[in-house]
DNA sequence: TTAATTATATACCGATCGGTACATATTTGA
DNA sequence: TCAAATATGTACCGATCGGTATATAATTAA
């Protein structure tokens, strides 16, 4: 890979570092200096890795969607014999383990960021990275609820993409409970009532 | 009274102005600049009519409340004589309308606070606050519910604690999704099938 | 061993942050 | 009319903001 000084820390590990600060305390109020302290580095290098803040904000959510959404979205179409309405509530019950982990800042991300745009803060760039994040996320879970649909095991009284909006606001609202300090246990109740109002079975 | 110069600004409309700030950009995101030019006043006026911003912001957080949530909450005990079902759905469009109004930021100022909140971010001050809020509300909510259900006018499949988490849960969702720019009429259907969860009647 | 290349550390940049000292303008009570 | 009291406008404070210039350390290709 050509010559240089090779790096003292690993970029992966910094990007996730990174993305839990973000998460904790949002865009706006995340310094550049409360970055280069939680990764142990400076500012040179932390510049040199990931450009500026607003590029390691962005690439902080893409690694957040990828490492921690996606195995959980996954949920929603495997096991495939499973019933739909199985995948749907561990698919639901998995976003709000999620967002009440003990390990990880409360709520969801992504849904502290979009609560974040919408003002002057946050860049255009990364408000279109979010709504183009928002939108597919909403377009897999109407996809898997059109398709059941299609195939009669899911009753038709709603439209797919209602439906799959629904559950969203519901997962949205669980997101702004845990960042509350919800339990996990009170959440699990919530999904609970909000499966019992789908038109299924 | 006694004497001494006549402040030139109402303070009762500064406080609105600044609250829609507040609203719109959240509390790290707005400066006190900010405030200022979008109250059309000096800084010295402002610190003297508010004490600091932190203050500032809690009086905004306040005002939000008595003169936008109030009036909408009034909604789940009047008019008495309708059936609670139609109360909890005037409430939740009522709130639904507030977040999505095309004359205020969008979303819930209160939501978007919690969001922030929960990090460095925010004053401990101010986070008390918050959740002395959320947890009126949901006690509000709470006992309309129970004393529903004490009449034998909502069914007792749930306990009433978990229907108001419920949805409240939907209504956050509902800011959340507004905050995104979701029109009054999508978000109107969430109500629908949210509703629909009830198991009343 | 040397030149090119890349990362690190220090120290700094102009701009903006929340907040205030101070002088001036205005109002009321005596 | 004059003194006390309150508000306004300007100009400024030290601290921190995001970002970088520069020098040095480490690594590889020649």
């Amino acid at each position: 890979m050509g010559a240089g000084r090779k790096r003292t820390f690993d970029k992966s590990d910094a990007l996730d570092k990174a993305m839990r600060v973000f998460w904790r305390n949002g865009y706006s109020a995340t310094s550049v200096t409360d970055l280069t302290e939680a990764l142990g580095i400076n500012k040179p290098s932390l510049y040199a890795a990931f450009g500026n803040k607003e590029q390691l904000f962005g690439a902080a959510l893409e690694h957040y969607t990828s490492h921690y959404g996606a195995p959980i979205l996954q949920r929603l179409t495997e096991p495939a014999e499973a019933p739909v309405s199985e995948r749907i509530k561990a698919y639901m019950l998995g976003i709000t383990d999620l967002v009440s982990n003990k390990a990880t800042p409360k709520g969801c991300f992504i849904v502290k960021s979009n609560c974040e745009a919408g003002g002057g803060d946050i860049p255009d760039d990364i408000s279109l990275l979010l709504q183009t994040m928002r939108s597919a996320h909403q377009q897999t879970l109407r996809k898997v609820i059109a398709t059941e649909q299609e195939r009669g095991l899911l009753a038709q009284t709603e439209k797919p993409g209602d439906i799959a909006e629904y559950l969203l606001s519901v997962l949205y609202g669980i997101s702004v409970l845990a960042r509350q300090g919800k339990s996990r246990k009170e959440l699990h109740k919530v999904v609970d009532i909000a499966i019992s109002a789908l038109p299924s079975l």
